[in-house]
DNA sequence: CCCGATCGTTCCGTTTACGGAACGATTTCA
DNA sequence: TGAAATCGTTCCGTAAACGGAACGATCGGG
């Protein structure tokens, strides 16, 4: 909570949630009551004057029949939302990661810039990549045998060895990524 | 807070922190250091046992460099109206399956024909969709609340209420699907 | 081996989020 | 018109989130 009284998050959401509300022919009162919450958490978080807890937000999401990123990010940002990491071919965006008890998926969209090659080095035991060429032709997968895919062409490989990205024929290349990384080994970010 | 302790929000996010925070190959005490946050907090909501302030996620996130939605999943519309109606606007090729302990995953190319719209029944309770747009606009998402996002945009939603797929724009859009079925329900293909 | 550093969990005093109630303003309806 | 209902903001007692500290466990290095 800010000096001033106001929250430190985006007042952006606040803004959110009373476009949604109206656009709902909501009042604040009505919308209160149907999400379980108080009419001064309600109108606490529209004038960024509180901080509410997940539960709150989820209930109030579910009262406007909405997702909660409706309320905690913008539409438009998934893409840019993420930091991209950068190597020397590959810039990286994270847009999902899920664990399982024995594995966890990372899921990312990579960009591939034409006229450099990048190796990553071995991921630890187990560690597998599948890659869906979204545009432009890869060349990747083993250092040792790489593999080339084209838009709409699907790849997967174990990445327990050093393995290489390349955009081919002189355009930048895209694709989605999905990393499973088995637990056991420690988990590291990216290495693409 | 539940009366045994634990929080009523999905207990998913807790494990999704702790899969991204290993992936980062950062301590849960580095992790709040980083956050600016206690140990205590990022422990409690790895467990579920605490229920944290908008800020404290957002906190986290930016520790984390990942975007608030990739914590909290979304839990979706109330089941909204009535039965689903399956048309002929995707067209789907699995790309691969991954089967987990707890869960299992399918990665597909979508194909979304313009003029059309398809709605997708419910899935089992617990099915989660996951959709990065490679080409054009597409409007889906859960029926009550749809979504729309644009090529190199990402989008997910809880998939045990129906849904819908439509192109936007008169063109042909294009995506990869990424569907999470928890166990217990037997495998289904794509119901999208 | 011992010691220091770090870990994740728990403890606990402090701060803050919670929602019911109070309140003045506004709206609705007979 | 007047009464009742509802509104959104504020108040305030209660519960819970906060993070620093304590603690036992683990790890790494001399």
């Amino acid at each position: 909570m800010g000096a001033d009284g106001t929250s430190r998050f985006d007042p952006a959401i606040g803004r959110r949630l009373r476009g949604l509300r109206e656009a709902r022919g909501l009042s604040l009162s009505e919308l209160a009551r149907r999400a379980g919450v108080g009419k001064a958490t309600v109108s606490g978080l529209e004038h960024g004057t509180r901080n509410p807890t997940l539960e709150t937000m989820y209930a109030i999401a579910a009262a406007l029949s909405v997702p909660m990123s409706a309320l905690t990010l913008d539409p438009g940002a998934p893409a840019g939302a993420a930091s991209p990491v950068r190597g020397a071919a590959v810039v990286s965006t994270l847009l999902e990661v899920f664990r399982e008890p024995g594995a966890t998926y990372e899921m990312f969209r990579l960009r591939i810039l034409p006229g450099a090659e990048q190796t990553s080095p071995a991921h630890p035991p187990g560690v597998t990549e599948h890659l869906s060429v979204i545009r432009g032709t890869i060349r990747t997968g083993p250092a040792a045998a790489p593999l080339t895919a084209a838009a709409g062409e699907h790849l997967s490989w174990a990445a327990d060895a050093p393995h290489v990205y390349a955009a081919l024929g002189g355009d930048e290349a895209q694709a989605i990524l999905l990393i499973r990384t088995p637990h056991s080994p420690p988990l590291r970010s990216p290495n693409v």
